[in-house]
DNA sequence: GTTTGTGAAGGATTTCACAGCA
DNA sequence: TGCTGTGAAATCCTTCACAAAC
């Protein structure tokens, strides 16, 4: 028998606005935050004081992909959870390639965040020849022409780019060439890519930069 | 005489919506990218292009701070990337505490990225006894009893934290205590902060995690 | 002719407020 | 009673469209 929980509404991807999904992650964080902290249940209006946000927001948010909580109690931490990780992909694994070697590329291959999440660095290029064939951790360093045959062998759909801001956009035509379909960039560029395919930057200088206008007096 | 251009009326930094304030680096960096290849006027249409936006929204973040364009011709590559940079104070350099030195802290304290856009890591903490006192670059690692002394006799108003997740929020206090102003966080936590600080997350899972929900088909 | 700067319109997101359920 | 889920209202953000400037 289906309830009104277990049935799993498919979600219409186009009907959930992006910021929505941006928090999406923030979510399951807070609540894996509670869950270590033992709390099993708790409402919008707990999660909303942790996250600085409105208890509604959080609710509205929430119901673009179902109805997870009680009413008159609130959400079980754990359920929660797991349907937003669900709903996230993140109960999949995901392989990544990751392109460029050098000092950053090497600090990324080595980031232990990675894996517990579900995220698998399997293949590792770099453009340097002196570089090819080296081994950095599990990894053996491919050059740059093997990269479309791994990405479609291997079903790799996120590439992760750590070369040098010059040769970034390059290297993310390369990826989009190959059939990647979202990029991780470290490189300090505003990149451009097709509309299929998603691009998140990290970039420390950049997000300095943006709190400084607020500090300066 | 003051003309039109050189009065800088003063901006009213409640005015102006935070997506726009979040934006203007990206301005600053893509007009770099123009600089470097030569360009010296650009319209709003080219800049558009380039980050896949509409040039209405770009002429109208810039009219939050003022008039930067010439009708018919269009900015000043050279000008405007120097006015964004004051306007975000990028001009001045901003002395910056970075607390935790295990490996992810020695990245950060070692990326070379910082420094050229006037952010200078001007000193080091550690709550682990082994690691003070230990040279880490031009840092001598420092006990974290000696940080609000450090804060305010270097007008310190950034922290970067680079502490596992579990500490995190605790040396996040601390520098709130302290009286830092805005906080780079490394840490995959969501940090709760009084409304007068600033933070901003660097965090790569986060940024894949979102990019997952398109990716499942 | 071209492109800015900007009110006004349109669209998106957030918040309100309350019906409905546990 | 307490809290969710959600239409409706309010707010915020983006885009339009055009007068003004070069």
């Amino acid at each position: 028998m289906v309830t009104q929980e277990d049935r799993h509404e498919p979600i219409d991807v186009a009907m959930v606005p992006e910021v929505v999904v941006q928090r999406l992650p923030l979510y399951v964080r807070v609540l894996g935050q509670f869950a270590s902290a033992g709390i099993e249940v708790i409402s919008s209006e707990q999660l909303g004081a942790q996250l600085q946000m409105t208890p509604a927001q959080i609710r509205k948010d929430l119901s673009y992909f179902g109805r997870f909580g009680k009413q008159g109690r609130g959400y079980d931490v754990g359920n929660l959870a797991a349907r937003l990780r669900s709903i996230l992909g993140l109960d999949e694994r995901w392989n990544a390639v990751l392109i460029g070697m050098g000092r950053l590329g090497r600090a990324v291959a080595s980031y232990p965040g990675f894996e517990p999440e579900g995220f698998r660095i399997v293949a590792a290029f770099d453009a340097d020849e002196r570089l090819v064939g080296h081994q950095v951790g599990s990894l053996r360093v491919q050059q740059l022409s093997e990269l479309p045959e791994t990405v479609s062998t291997r079903d790799i759909k996120i590439g992760i780019v750590t070369v040098p801001a010059a040769y970034a956009q390059d290297v993310i035509n390369e990826l989009v060439r190959s059939g990647v379909k979202a990029i991780l960039n470290y490189a300090p560029i505003a990149p451009s890519v097709p509309p299929d395919v998603r691009v998140q930057g990290v970039d420390p200088v950049m997000a300095l930069q943006s709190m400084t206008f607020y500090l300066k007096d």
